[in-house]
DNA sequence: CCTACTTACTGACCAATGGTTAGTTTTTGG
DNA sequence: CCAAAAACTAACCATTGGTCAGTAAGTAGG
């Protein structure tokens, strides 16, 4: 049946052109100041039409962040591809991720919303479960970045690697988040600028995972 | 003139009582999901009343807040106020933050939500200005730890006090909230406990920020 | 006690929201 | 050509933040 499977594809497309149209809106306003009607409109279909391929506003939230994760690994592997040596990599692997919410403010926002705000998703959503398998290789990769640097002798014993990989990634996106909302304030009344304050961020963790070499 | 004073206090007395109400609808259902309508009913006021004395939801909101975070400092302070030692200070406060969310997690999430989403407040308000203020008053305080702990020999001297402090703070804030969203899932998936977290996290900083005493 | 004024308060309203439903139009398969 | 199915939508619902005209209860001066 050739016919069901372009009925399928259309649909993927249309489902393609909405996500399209929610990510410009989301991007714009954020989530608690974008209406799905505001989406249709975008999308040029009613608002019903929308809710025929998403059930909630929440579920196209999850879509549209979906595809911001994707271009997050993109980025990251993109920048770590780039470099040689363990600790340069662990090191790559932060300024990635500082690079992409320079790069794309708005998606590193709207990720961060999404993982700040216990959003009450199905946890046997197909979205849910493909999201959760693809961090779930990605923490992995880290996790034998860190073993590696251990063998090598450049990182401390002591750490537990997935321990040290999640307490980075928590670390860091908080600190970019905050950093990019009191940044202005920041500058103006204590004369302190952000990458300064990544510098020192970089300083304390990497003198604070590295294996001291009896010096 | 009595008369005007009293009518004065009743006003502050008012307006405490909504701030009470307040603090029951924001801390159960968070910004978001909270409705003005719902905390007139708790307070036994109309809508319509709320405006008179709150002239946004926002602004509401963040009065709550900034009880919330008078809490917070009080926190601090009593904890730090236990403890002799520069380090072991440094080491309290941190403790005094994480105890904190622990002990109340919705006063944490709401001064998280209030940090971390651009309100847009009148720089001049009132509130606005006596909370800067309170906010610079503790952060010299801060960092005249940190300079004690450089002159003590504890602290490597190439670190900023004003940097590091600052970067305590919204490192172990994006910690303490993310992990709180992803703590169950944590458990269940990775068998990872906060604690273990919090051990690795202490072990982390406090190794990049000692002085290597030439070992 | 009476009148003019201020203050505290409220019901009714507005436009916009996320979400639903009943129904229409278009496409498909026989 | 026709019936079933799929895509789509207008109209509706309850709730939201915020406003406004108006009421009721003091207060001050005479």
């Amino acid at each position: 049946m050739g016919i069901s499977e372009r009925r399928e594809r259309e649909r993927e497309r249309r489902k393609k052109e909405i996500i399209d149209a929610a990510e410009k809106i989301f991007f714009k306003n954020g989530f608690e100041n974008s209406s799905v009607e505001k989406v249709a409109k975008k999308a040029e279909l009613s608002k019903a039409t929308l809710y025929l391929y998403f059930k909630s506003k929440e579920e196209l939230y999850f879509a549209v962040c979906q595809r911001a994760e994707g271009k997050l690994y993109e980025e990251v592997d993109k920048t770590i591809a780039k470099v040689d040596g363990t600790f340069d990599k662990i090191k790559a692997f932060l300024n990635a991720f500082v690079e992409f919410q320079k790069k794309y403010p708005d998606h590193f926002d709207a990720l961060f919303y999404l993982q700040t705000h216990p959003f009450s998703f199905d946890p046997n959503h197909e979205l849910v479960i493909e999201n959760r398998r693809r961090d779930q290789k990605y923490l992995n990769h880290w996790i034998e970045l860190i073993e590696q640097g251990k063998k090598e002798g450049l990182i401390r014993e002591s750490l537990n690697p997935i321990h040290t990989v999640l307490l980075i990634w928590m670390q860091l996106s908080g600190f970019l988040k905050i950093m990019s909302v009191v940044q202005p304030h920041l500058e103006k009344d204590l004369t302190c600028s952000k990458d300064e304050l990544l510098e020192e961020y970089y300083n304390i963790l990497f003198n604070g995972i590295r294996k001291n070499k009896n010096r």
